[in-house]
DNA sequence: CTGTTAGCGCATTCAA
DNA sequence: TTGAATGCGCTAACAG
C-alpha cells in the first residue's frame, strides 16, 4: 500500500547535520530574524548541499494553507480559456502557488464533483468559470465552498453569491462599438449570430443599444440562435456549424442583411464558409465581425474584423483578485469588467449601393 | 499570518460524536474489515450528517502519497494541448487524482522552476511535454525528478532517460500516408512546410519515405522551414504567418509545386491565405494537407484535408501509463506510438494536366 | 539568540 | 473488534 517514494531529508536531518536544534532550522527556513547570521549561513549551506526542500504537505498541515488554488473552467477546448489558464498559472507560479486544474466540460455533475474534490483538498482559493446556465448550475455547491471559508473569484459568469469577486469582459459596450462601426459604414440591416452562452446575451444587448442610438429599429428576425430547448445546451464546440446554418437561414431573408455581427469567431468562420459557397464576397457584398480574435482570424481568406479580449491579462488579474481576497477575506466583493477592443481588418466595408444581392454563383460545393 | 480558514471537523470530532475511538473512525474511512458492521454504519451516518471529508493533507503526510500529479506542457495555446489536458484531467478525476498544471511557455527557466516546484510539492508522478529542443532542454532537471523517485511519462518529445515512459503520435507513418495520398492523386512535385518542432522532423521523414517508395527524387528546395538560427526557437504561435511566407516563397519556384504538405493546420491556413491572394484555387490548382485537424479546419473556404491525432485519448492514455508506473515503479519503461488518421476533405484533388500555373489574378489585397 | 515541545489530522501498530 | 499511542515533518509558543 505504502508507495515507493524515496526517503527525503527532513528538517531534523538538517538540524543534525548543522549541529543545531530543528527549531532553529525552521526559523532559518521562515526567515525569522531570531537567528544569528553565522548560524543561518551554516544551516543554509547544509540545505543547499543536500538539496533539501521543506515538505509542503507538513507545512500545510500546520499552517492550514496549502499554497494551492483550484481552477475550474467549462471547457479547455473553447479558445477563450487556454490563455486565461496561462495567465493564472504564470502569475500563480510567481507567488509560489500551484494551480489544480479542473475541466467541467459543461457537465453539471462533473462540476459538482470537481468542486467537492477541491474543497476536500483544502485549496486556499478558487477561480471558477461556472456552467453558464441560469437554470441548471451548481449554485448551491458554490455556496457551500464559500461556507467552508474558501474564497472564490468568478470568471465569465456571475453567480449570485455576495462574497464572490467577479471578473469578465464587458461584453455589452464591446459589441456596441463593433456594431456601431458597421452602422458608420452605412449598414442598417445587420444580423446577429448568437451562441449559447449568457455572455452573448450581453453582446446582443450591445447590438441593440447601438441600433437604438442610431434610430434603427430592432428586428428580431435578424437574430439567429441555436434552439437550446430543442438541441439542449451544448458547449461552444461546433459553433462553426451553427454559423454556417445561421448564415444559410439568413440568406433566405429578403432583403438579405448587409452585415453580420457574430458572437464568436467560430461562428464567423462558419458564416464565411456559407458565404463563399454562395458566392457572396466579403466585404463587398456583406460585412462580418467576429468576437475573440482567435489566432487564425487574421488568416481567413478575408482577414476577420473581430473583438479582442485581453485573455492572458484576465487570467493574471483573476489570480491577483484571489490573492487579495485570501489576504483580506472580509473586504467587499469586487466586480471587474475588462474592456475589449475592436480589431479592424478587412471583413467590413461600406454598404453596397444596390439593395439586391444575387445569390447562387458561388463556389461549387 | 495564519489564514482565516474555517475550523473543519476532524476525525476526533467524528469519533466523539459516534462514541468510538478515532482509530475506529480511521478504520471505517479506510474500509478496514476490522470494524463491526453496526459500528461502521453509525460512524458513516455521522460522517454523512456533518459532511466530513478526511483531510488529504494529513493523509498525505502519513502516507507519503498526495494523490496529486504534475502536468507540464510547453504551451496551452498550441491547439494540440487543451484536449490532452482534458483527457488527463478527466481520467485523473476518476481516480481521485488532482492535476497541477504548469505551462513552461517554451521557456527553459520557467520549465526548470516548475519542475522544482512540483518536486518539492511531493507529487506522485509527472506527465511532461518537455521543451522540444535537443540543444537547450532541462534534461538534468528531469533526471533529478526521477532520482527523487517520482515517475515521469514523457509526452511528445523523448528525453534519453531510461526510466521514463513515452507516448506520442507516430508522426512518420502519419505523414507518409498523407503524402502517399497526394502521390496517388498524381502529384509528384510536393512541397513540405515545416514548423520548429522536432516532431515535424519525423513528419518530414514520412514525407521522404513516401517519395522514395514511389521513386520520386527528394528535392530539398521544396522543403520550407523557418530559419531557427536567425529567428530563434519560437513557439507554434504565429505559424499561420510562417505558412503564408513559405507559400509566398514557394510560388516563386518554377515549376510551382502542385501540392503542399503542412506540418500543422495553422501553417496550412497561412498557405491558404496566400494562395487566395494570388488566385490559385484549391484543389484545382494546388492541393493542401494539414496536420492536427483543429476545429476550424473543416470550415476553411475549402475544407482542409488533414491528419487527425486522437488527442483526448492520448491524454487519457498518458495518465494510465503514469498510474501503472506509480503502482509498479520498477517495470520496464514503455514507449507508445499512437496512430493518427488522415481525414480526407476537399483540399486535395488530382494533379492538373498543364504544368504551368498562372499567378496574379487573385483577390485584391 | 537557541533548544524544547505541543500539536496539525491521520494511519497504524500494539494491547486489550 | 476496539482503544490507546506513536509519528509523519513542520511551525510557533515557551523557556532558557
Amino acid at each position: 500500500m505504502e508507495s515507493q517514494r524515496l526517503k527525503r531529508p527532513n528538517i531534523k536531518k538538517i538540524a543534525e547535520m548543522a549541529g543545531v536544534s530543528y527549531g532553529t532550522v525552521s526559523r532559518v527556513l521562515n526567515n525569522s530574524p531570531l537567528v544569528k547570521e553565522k548560524t543561518r549561513k551554516r544551516v543554509l549551506k547544509i540545505i543547499k548541499e543536500i538539496g533539501y526542500t521543506p515538505n509542503p504537505v507538513a507545512r500545510a498541515l500546520k499552517n492550514k494553507s496549502t499554497y494551492t488554488i483550484g481552477l475550474i473552467i467549462t471547457n479547455m477546448i473553447y479558445p477563450f480559456f487556454p490563455q486565461i489558464v496561462q495567465g493564472i498559472e504564470d502569475r500563480a507560479a510567481q507567488e509560489n502557488y500551484s494551480v489544480i486544474i479542473c475541466d467541467s466540460q459543461g457537465d453539471k455533475e462533473k462540476e459538482a464533483q470537481r468542486l467537492m474534490s477541491l474543497v476536500s483538498r483544502r485549496i486556499d482559493g478558487l477561480i471558477a468559470a461556472p456552467i453558464d446556465d441560469p437554470e441548471n448550475n451548481n449554485l448551491e455547491c458554490y455556496r457551500s465552498v464559500i461556507k467552508r471559508g474558501i474564497p472564490i473569484v468568478l470568471l465569465n459568469y456571475y453567480l449570485p453569491i455576495p462574497e464572490c469577486d467577479f471578473i469578465c469582459v464587458d461584453d455589452k459596450p464591446a459589441a456596441e462599438i463593433a456594431v456601431e462601426y458597421l452602422i458608420e459604414l452605412g449598414h442598417r440591416r445587420i444580423a446577429f449570430f448568437h451562441d449559447v452562452f449568457s455572455r452573448s446575451n450581453n453582446r446582443l444587448l450591445g447590438y441593440q443599444e447601438a441600433l437604438r442610438r442610431h434610430n434603427i429599429p430592432f428586428d428580431e428576425s435578424l437574430v439567429f440562435a441555436r434552439d437550446v430547448k430543442k438541441e439542449g445546451i451544448r458547449l461552444s464546440i461546433g459553433d462553426e456549424l451553427d454559423g454556417y446554418n445561421f448564415c444559410e437561414r439568413m440568406l433566405k431573408l429578403s432583403p438579405v442583411p448587409t452585415a453580420i455581427m457574430c458572437s464568436n469567431d467560430a461562428i464567423a468562420i462558419g458564416a464565411y464558409r456559407r458565404l463563399a459557397e454562395v458566392g457572396l464576397r466579403i466585404p463587398e457584398d456583406i460585412s462580418v465581425i467576429g468576437f475573440d480574435n482567435v489566432s487564425y482570424s487574421n488568416y481567413l481568406y478575408v482577414p476577420l474584423t473581430t473583438v479582442s479580449q485581453p485573455t492572458y491579462e484576465i487570467g493574471k488579474m483573476s489570480f491577483e483578485l484571489l490573492m487579495e481576497r485570501i489576504k483580506e477575506p472580509k473586504q467587499k466583493a469586487k466586480r471587474i469588467l475588462v474592456q475589449a477592443e475592436l480589431v479592424k481588418r478587412r471583413s467590413c466595408g461600406p454598404v453596397r449601393e444596390e439593395e439586391v444581392i444575387e445569390i447562387g454563383k458561388g463556389i461549387e460545393v
